[in-house]
RNA sequence: GGGCUCGUAGAUCAGGGGUAGAUCGUUGCGUUCGCAACGCAAAGGCCGCGGGUUCAAAUCCCGCCGAGUCCA
């Protein structure tokens, strides 16, 4: 627990504050209300605003955002713009779910300075945890903006702490109109993400407003301080973390029943004329069932079926209703309600260039894009999804930015939603045929397939209950369902990453030379330390691995002692270099360094190339490909871009000729190392397409109109890349399309690779390479026909050897046995034979042939089936004599082997064979 | 990043080591003044690609390509 002093403010004191404990749930909390017993909190107090506004007046978002900003600014804070709700900065994050998530976590380290100190922010923020209660609870929103300022203090400079924080937080709210006696702040010390510290909740009419974290404390396994089970210590420095909910301020200014009347009043008004239901904010009757599930709702859990019915019954007893009348009031504004979160949720995500895919990110879209269309066909609305999503842009007017991409959002919805139309289909006919199957045999559909439908084909349980019942099959979904299928997929203990713990104390960092002199390959330095990891040098023109370029190779030479470094790495800024085998270099000692050079031009045309490709693909596909990755090596490059469909060769060809005419151009490539913070206002994230290096100061890379941050190797002008040939394209994900191409000597090289592949097959024709494709498809359609000549020209083959062999057979007991030898027969022409021999009465005909190795084939005609003769036993008895195997139906077998040379004996004994079967059958 | 499923006729799919199938669609013939419906017949297949196992692979195994889906 943390101390109690830590919340003991002056300012509590000096303005008459009271710190109490709640009777409930016994947490403390501060209020000016002497008579308070309860902290003010959900489930401790219902809701009081509904109806009646904590607020002087109503505020639309737009409105309370620049009040709230112009608030912080007016005391000294800088305004901050917004972060796209895709954190591009983050590696262990998807979607920005906090204002401090843009400052992680590199300033929040204090490795880098902040963009201001200290600032204020509306940071559109997105969490899916509670998307099941969205549009019910009244409160759950998926896509909110969190207001907040911040002050990053050291231990050398305090901006300023918790005193400040709640003064202004107060004077906020007292400015805003609210009643002081109202307010309370409880303690509630906050973790989260491998940071803590103390947290007031701030409170007013039941409604938690704000949250004041004051970050302090870092994760450490032997740390002092113990919060929730995991122990921390104190950090250097300090952050004043806050966040105000800007939805809850405008709805708590409103006193609507729910906080979606409040802040998309436009959007639900006209979604709920689409859908032909009365509206709510003028309608009475709906706004106390409204207000009053709201305020069950804010003080009880309402997550799953059985819980929200639980809600349902309370609701339904207060407004003196059945819980039928209730759910059929309620349930098409609760879709309505969700509808209109859900489409601000992806006009956000869209907006911000997240492509639906089924991984990552675009996972998540496709989660909440699917869920939205799921709900708007359940209430009957067959509006376009996108003709909703224009309805959020138009009213988005804070954010200009989406009108312009407003063209692809749609064309990416047109396309999710046929996507979305054939999964259900091809579930609708899943389910029919696994129906079916459990009907004939008058079972349930057993939990397990409802598991696997949804696991692997993403059907949910609910819709297959509903078709199956329609056919009359039962189906019953465990109340465990999702939790099993979560289940299902945590993986056994990840295996610990070994963290290497490399000696590298007092080292400096090295200087690396390949930045200053790129052009280099030899170098002369001293050796600081020789570790089991490889040898650190002061300075090195050896490039480590990094941003998908390779590292290095090449030599250090010492008297005539010369060692192969085969990898480089960089860690905490000292390169070390991996040598082949055993040295003996010694630190102090001089050492002669020299790189491949032509390995390293080639890692440097294919960096430069994919820049320019990147940049191309933007300009052909549009402005939300985003690089995902990047791979160079000597031969190729790849690069992994996003793209709602799949690139076409029309466009690839175009992507291909645009990164030409840039080389040809042959513009300058500049690079230099900027302040983050001026270049991230310059050129924004886009900047971070390779990924997020670290530190304060990062190296941007600009090419023709393309600028990232960049540690690679570039050339100094695009013409020395010398041509870029795009190989191929592939979709390594949906959402994600993989350019694969060279450059230079390697470009050259892949063209002439091509060009000997055409050659080749030319040849092979005897054509010229522009015959090729019309004679290829000559010859494949010959191919065929040939294929089907041959077939029929088999088939009359074999009626007219029947004729032939059936005088030639002889006669066993009263059946007609052909044993036959056909010279380079080939098996499916024994097997025609013989099956047409089998079509006449009391037959059975053993055919054989030579066709690598031997091959033998027999045949019964029905009659003679029912007599014990089985053509597959025949085979099986036979074929070892041919030093093989074999089998088959009674009808129809074959078998071969090895020894062509014994096939009259194997012909031999099958007479043999049936004979003692006939006679064996007629003793009985 | 980790799973799972599917690629067979123009379409939808069955088959799951032993001669490649059904339905719809297409074409022709019959019936009809004509159409629909019906009856008869035919055409249409590198069973995604490449290896492997086997006497034998659409079928089993491995890799690749393509499509879908769940989880983090």
């Amino acid at each position: 627990m943390l101390p109690e002093d830590e919340y003991r403010l002056d300012y509590f004191k000096e303005n008459g504050f009271i710190r109490k404990r709640c009777i409930t749930c016994g947490d403390y909390f501060w209020t000016l209300d002497s008579e308070r017993l309860t902290c003010g909190d959900a489930p401790c107090d219902p809701y009081t605003f509904i109806g009646s506004p904590v607020f002087r007046k109503r505020f639309s978002l737009g409105e309370m955002r620049e009040r709230y900003l112009s608030f912080f600014e007016e005391r000294g804070h800088q305004r901050v713009d917004r972060y796209p709700v895709v954190a591009r900065w983050r590696d262990d994050i998807y979607l920005t779910i906090a204002s401090i998530a843009d400052f992680q976590p590199f300033v929040t380290s204090g490795l880098v300075p902040p963009p201001a100190n200290p600032l204020t922010i509306s940071q559109p923020c997105i969490r899916l945890g509670d998307l099941d209660a969205v549009g019910r609870s009244g409160r759950h929103l998926t896509l909110f903006e969190m207001m907040a300022h911040h002050a990053f203090n050291t231990r050398d400079e305090e901006i300023y702490w918790k005193e400040e924080t709640v003064e202004s937080c107060d004077a906020l709210l007292h400015e805003l109109g609210a009643d002081p006696i109202e307010i309370t702040y409880k303690e509630a010390p906050w973790a989260g993400g491998g940071n803590a510290g103390p947290c007031l909740e701030v409170i007013i009419g039941g409604l938690e407003l704000a949250t004041l974290v004051f970050m302090n404390l870092r994760q450490k396994r032997d740390g002092s301080i113990t919060i929730k089970g995991e122990r921390y210590e104190a950090m250097e420095n300090y952050i004043v973390d806050t966040g105000y909910g800007l939805e809850r301020f405008v709805w708590a200014s409103s006193g609507t029943p729910t906080i979606y009347d409040a802040v998309f009043p436009g959007i639900v008004r006209d979604l709920m004329d689409l859908a032909g239901i009365r509206d709510s904010t003028v309608e009475s009757e709906y706004e106390s069932i409204f207000g009053a599930s709201a305020i069950f709702a804010g003080i009880m859990d309402i997550s799953g079926e059985a819980k929200l019915l639980d809600l349902r019954k309370r609701v339904a007893e207060e407004i003196g209703v059945t819980v039928e009348e209730l759910q059929s009031i309620m349930e098409p504004v609760e879709a309505v309600y969700a509808i209109a979160d859900h489409t601000r949720c992806i006009t956000f995500m869209l907006g911000d260039g997240i492509i639906p895919s089924n991984v990552k990110a675009g996972y998540l879209a496709r989660l909440v894009i699917r869920r939205t269309m799921r709900l708007m066909h359940e209430l009957g609305l067959e509006t376009p999804l996108e003709d909703i999503i224009e309805m959020q842009v138009r009213d988005l007017t804070d954010y200009p930015e989406f009108r312009e991409r407003f063209e692809t959002m749609s064309e990416i919805l047109a396309l999710e939603e046929e996507r979305y139309r054939e999964t259900l289909s091809r579930g609708k006919q899943l389910i029919t045929k696994m129906a079916r199957h459990y009907k004939r045999r008058g079972e349930a559909i057993p939990p397990s397939e409802l598991f696997h439908l949804y696991d692997t084909h993403g059907i949910p349980p609910e819709m297959a209950r509903d078709v199956a019942s329609k056919m009359g099959v039962s189906v019953s979904i465990p109340d465990t369902f999702y939790s099993h299928v979560a289940e299902l997929h945590t993986k056994s203990e990840p295996e610990e990453t070994q963290e290497r713990t490399i000696n590298l104390a007092g080292l400096p960092a090295s200087e690396k030379l390949y930045y200053e002199r790129p052009r280099d390959s030899i170098f002369t330095a001293t050796v600081q330390r020789v570790l089991d990891e490889g040898i650190v040098l002061d300075r090195t023109l050896f490039y480590p691995e990094g941003g998908g370029q390779p590292a290095d190779h090449g030599t250090l030479t010492i008297d005539n002692q010369t060692v192969k470094i085969v990898d480089v790495q960089e860690v905490n800024g000292v390169i070390l270099h991996t040598p082949e085998r055993e040295h003996t270099i010694k630190e102090g000692e001089m050492v002669t360094g020299e790189i491949e050079i032509e390995r390293r031009m080639a890692h440097t045309r294919h960096h430069t190339a994919t820049h320019l490709v990147n940049e191309a693909a933007k300009k052909v596909l549009g402005e939300h490909v985003w690089q995902t990755g990047a791979q160079k090596s000597r031969e190729r490059a790849r690069l992994d871009i996003t793209h709602y469909r799949r690139i076409t060769p029309d466009e690839l060809r175009e992507i291909e000729l645009i990164a030409n005419q840039e080389v040809m151009a042959d513009q300058p490539v500049e690079t230099r190392w900027m302040d983050r913070r001026i270049a991230e206002q310059r050129y924004g994230f886009t900047l971070y397409q390779g990924g997020v290096p670290p530190g304060r100061r990062i190296r941007v890379v600009k090419v023709g109109d393309d600028v990232e941050a960049c540690a690679g190797t570039h050339v100094e002008h695009t013409g020395e890349i010398g041509e870029i040939k795009i190989l191929r394209v592939e979709r390594i994900q949906d959402g994600v399309e993989r350019i694969e191409f060279a450059a230079g000597e390697a470009a050259v090289i892949a063209t002439q690779e091509r060009e000997e592949l055409l050659n080749r097959a030319s040849n092979a024709l005897h054509v010229p390479p522009e015959h090729l494709p019309k004679t290829a498809q000559r010859f494949f359609t010959e191919w065929k026909e040939l294929k089907k000549e041959v077939e029929r020209l088999q088939n009359e083959l074999a009626e007219i050897r029947v004729t032939a062999y059936l005088k030639e057979s002889t006669q066993i007991k009263d059946i007609n046995v052909i044993t036959k030898e056909i010279k380079r027969a080939k098996i499916d022409e024994l097997i025609k034979t013989a099956i047409q021999l089998a079509k006449h009465p009391k037959t059975v005909a053993i055919l054989a042939a030579q066709d690598k190795g031997a091959k033998i084939v027999a045949s019964a005609s029905n009659d003679t089936i029912k007599r014990g003769i089985d053509a597959g036993k025949i085979i099986q008895q036979i074929s070892p004599i041919i030093g093989g195997s074999g089998g088959g139906k009674p009808t129809i077998a074959q078998g071969g082997g090895k020894h062509p040379e014994k096939i009259n004996t194997a012909l031999h004994e099958s007479k043999n064979i049936i004979e003692e079967i006939l006679s064996q059958t007629e003793n009985t």
